[in-house]
DNA sequence: AAACACCCCAACCGCAAATAC
DNA sequence: CGTATTTGCGGTTGGGGTGTT
């Protein structure tokens, strides 16, 4: 059995010593990000690449949040758990400052023991998926919608590009679009209504709460308003 | 005070996707 | 186009801290 600290290949392994933690960042600050394989050699490191990345983009990365998960995160994760399931680096996105490592983390140890103890959770979760077969149907009625209303849909895929801000936090968004925008236009007419669906459906979920208030944080004004227009069409 | 149980979280692993050659 | 390498993700582990008996 090889211990913290001990070398398997070469590489060490076991908790980062603030010199290594200095090193890297050295070396972030001059190189940037990416490139993890060279670190070791460049930095001086003996560590893998793997590990040089997990710890800057865990632990090192600028403007990480530290300390409990407030309310409105812990609500957020709750939605788009309901959402995405396990999609961590997903969810992250939308908690900026957060990563999606602190978010597993914090799923494992509060809410899948909740999940066990609270009916209310399980309801909950019921609401949200039988709200999530609603919408499947809805969105039937939107192909069929959209067949005749094709300038509809490039108004939304317009709100998005809009929408897109210069911040990290909206890459989500911009993957939507970039998801939308990439397929074939004959595609798009699969490709919206599943984005309806999904937003649609966990807006209907959280919209009113106040919650998720933290998320509308990343889209503007305009967005928001007619993604309210958009959910209220639906 | 000691033993035990539980919680939290940093870091590891394996796998798959993306990218480079 | 096929192979090798790198990167990113989700699942899991294990050690330290804290609470409970």
């Amino acid at each position: 059995m090889i211990g913290w600290g001990m070398q398997e290949q070469g590489w060490r392994k076991g908790p980062w010593t603030p010199e290594e933690d200095k090193l890297l960042c050295e070396y972030v600050s001059l190189h940037g990000e990416g490139r993890w394989s060279s670190v070791t050699r460049s930095a001086g490191l003996n560590r893998s690449g793997k590990s040089c990345r997990l710890r800057w983009v865990n632990y090192l990365r600028p403007g990480l949040k530290r300390g409990q998960l407030t309310p409105q995160e812990e609500g957020i994760i709750i939605e788009l758990h309901a959402i995405w399931g396990n999609k961590w680096s997903t969810i992250a996105r939308y908690l900026p400052g957060r990563t999606d490592n602190e978010i597993k983390n914090y799923w494992r140890t509060h809410f899948k023991k909740k999940e066990k103890s609270s009916q209310k959770q399980e309801k909950r979760k019921q609401q949200i998926l039988k709200q999530k077969q609603q919408q499947q149907q809805l969105q039937l009625q939107l192909q069929q919608q959209q067949q005749v209303q094709q300038p509809q849909e490039h108004d939304i895929k317009t709100v998005f590009s809009q929408a897109e801000t210069s911040t990290e936090e909206m890459s989500e968004t911009h993957g939507i679009r970039q998801q939308m925008v990439l397929k074939n236009p004959n595609s798009e007419d699969q490709c919206m209504p599943k984005m309806y669906q999904d937003f649609a459906s966990w807006f209907d979920t959280v919209g009113d709460d106040g919650l998720s208030s933290g998320l509308w944080n990343f889209a503007d004004d305009y967005t928001v308003a007619r993604m309210r227009q958009v959910c209220a069409t639906n």
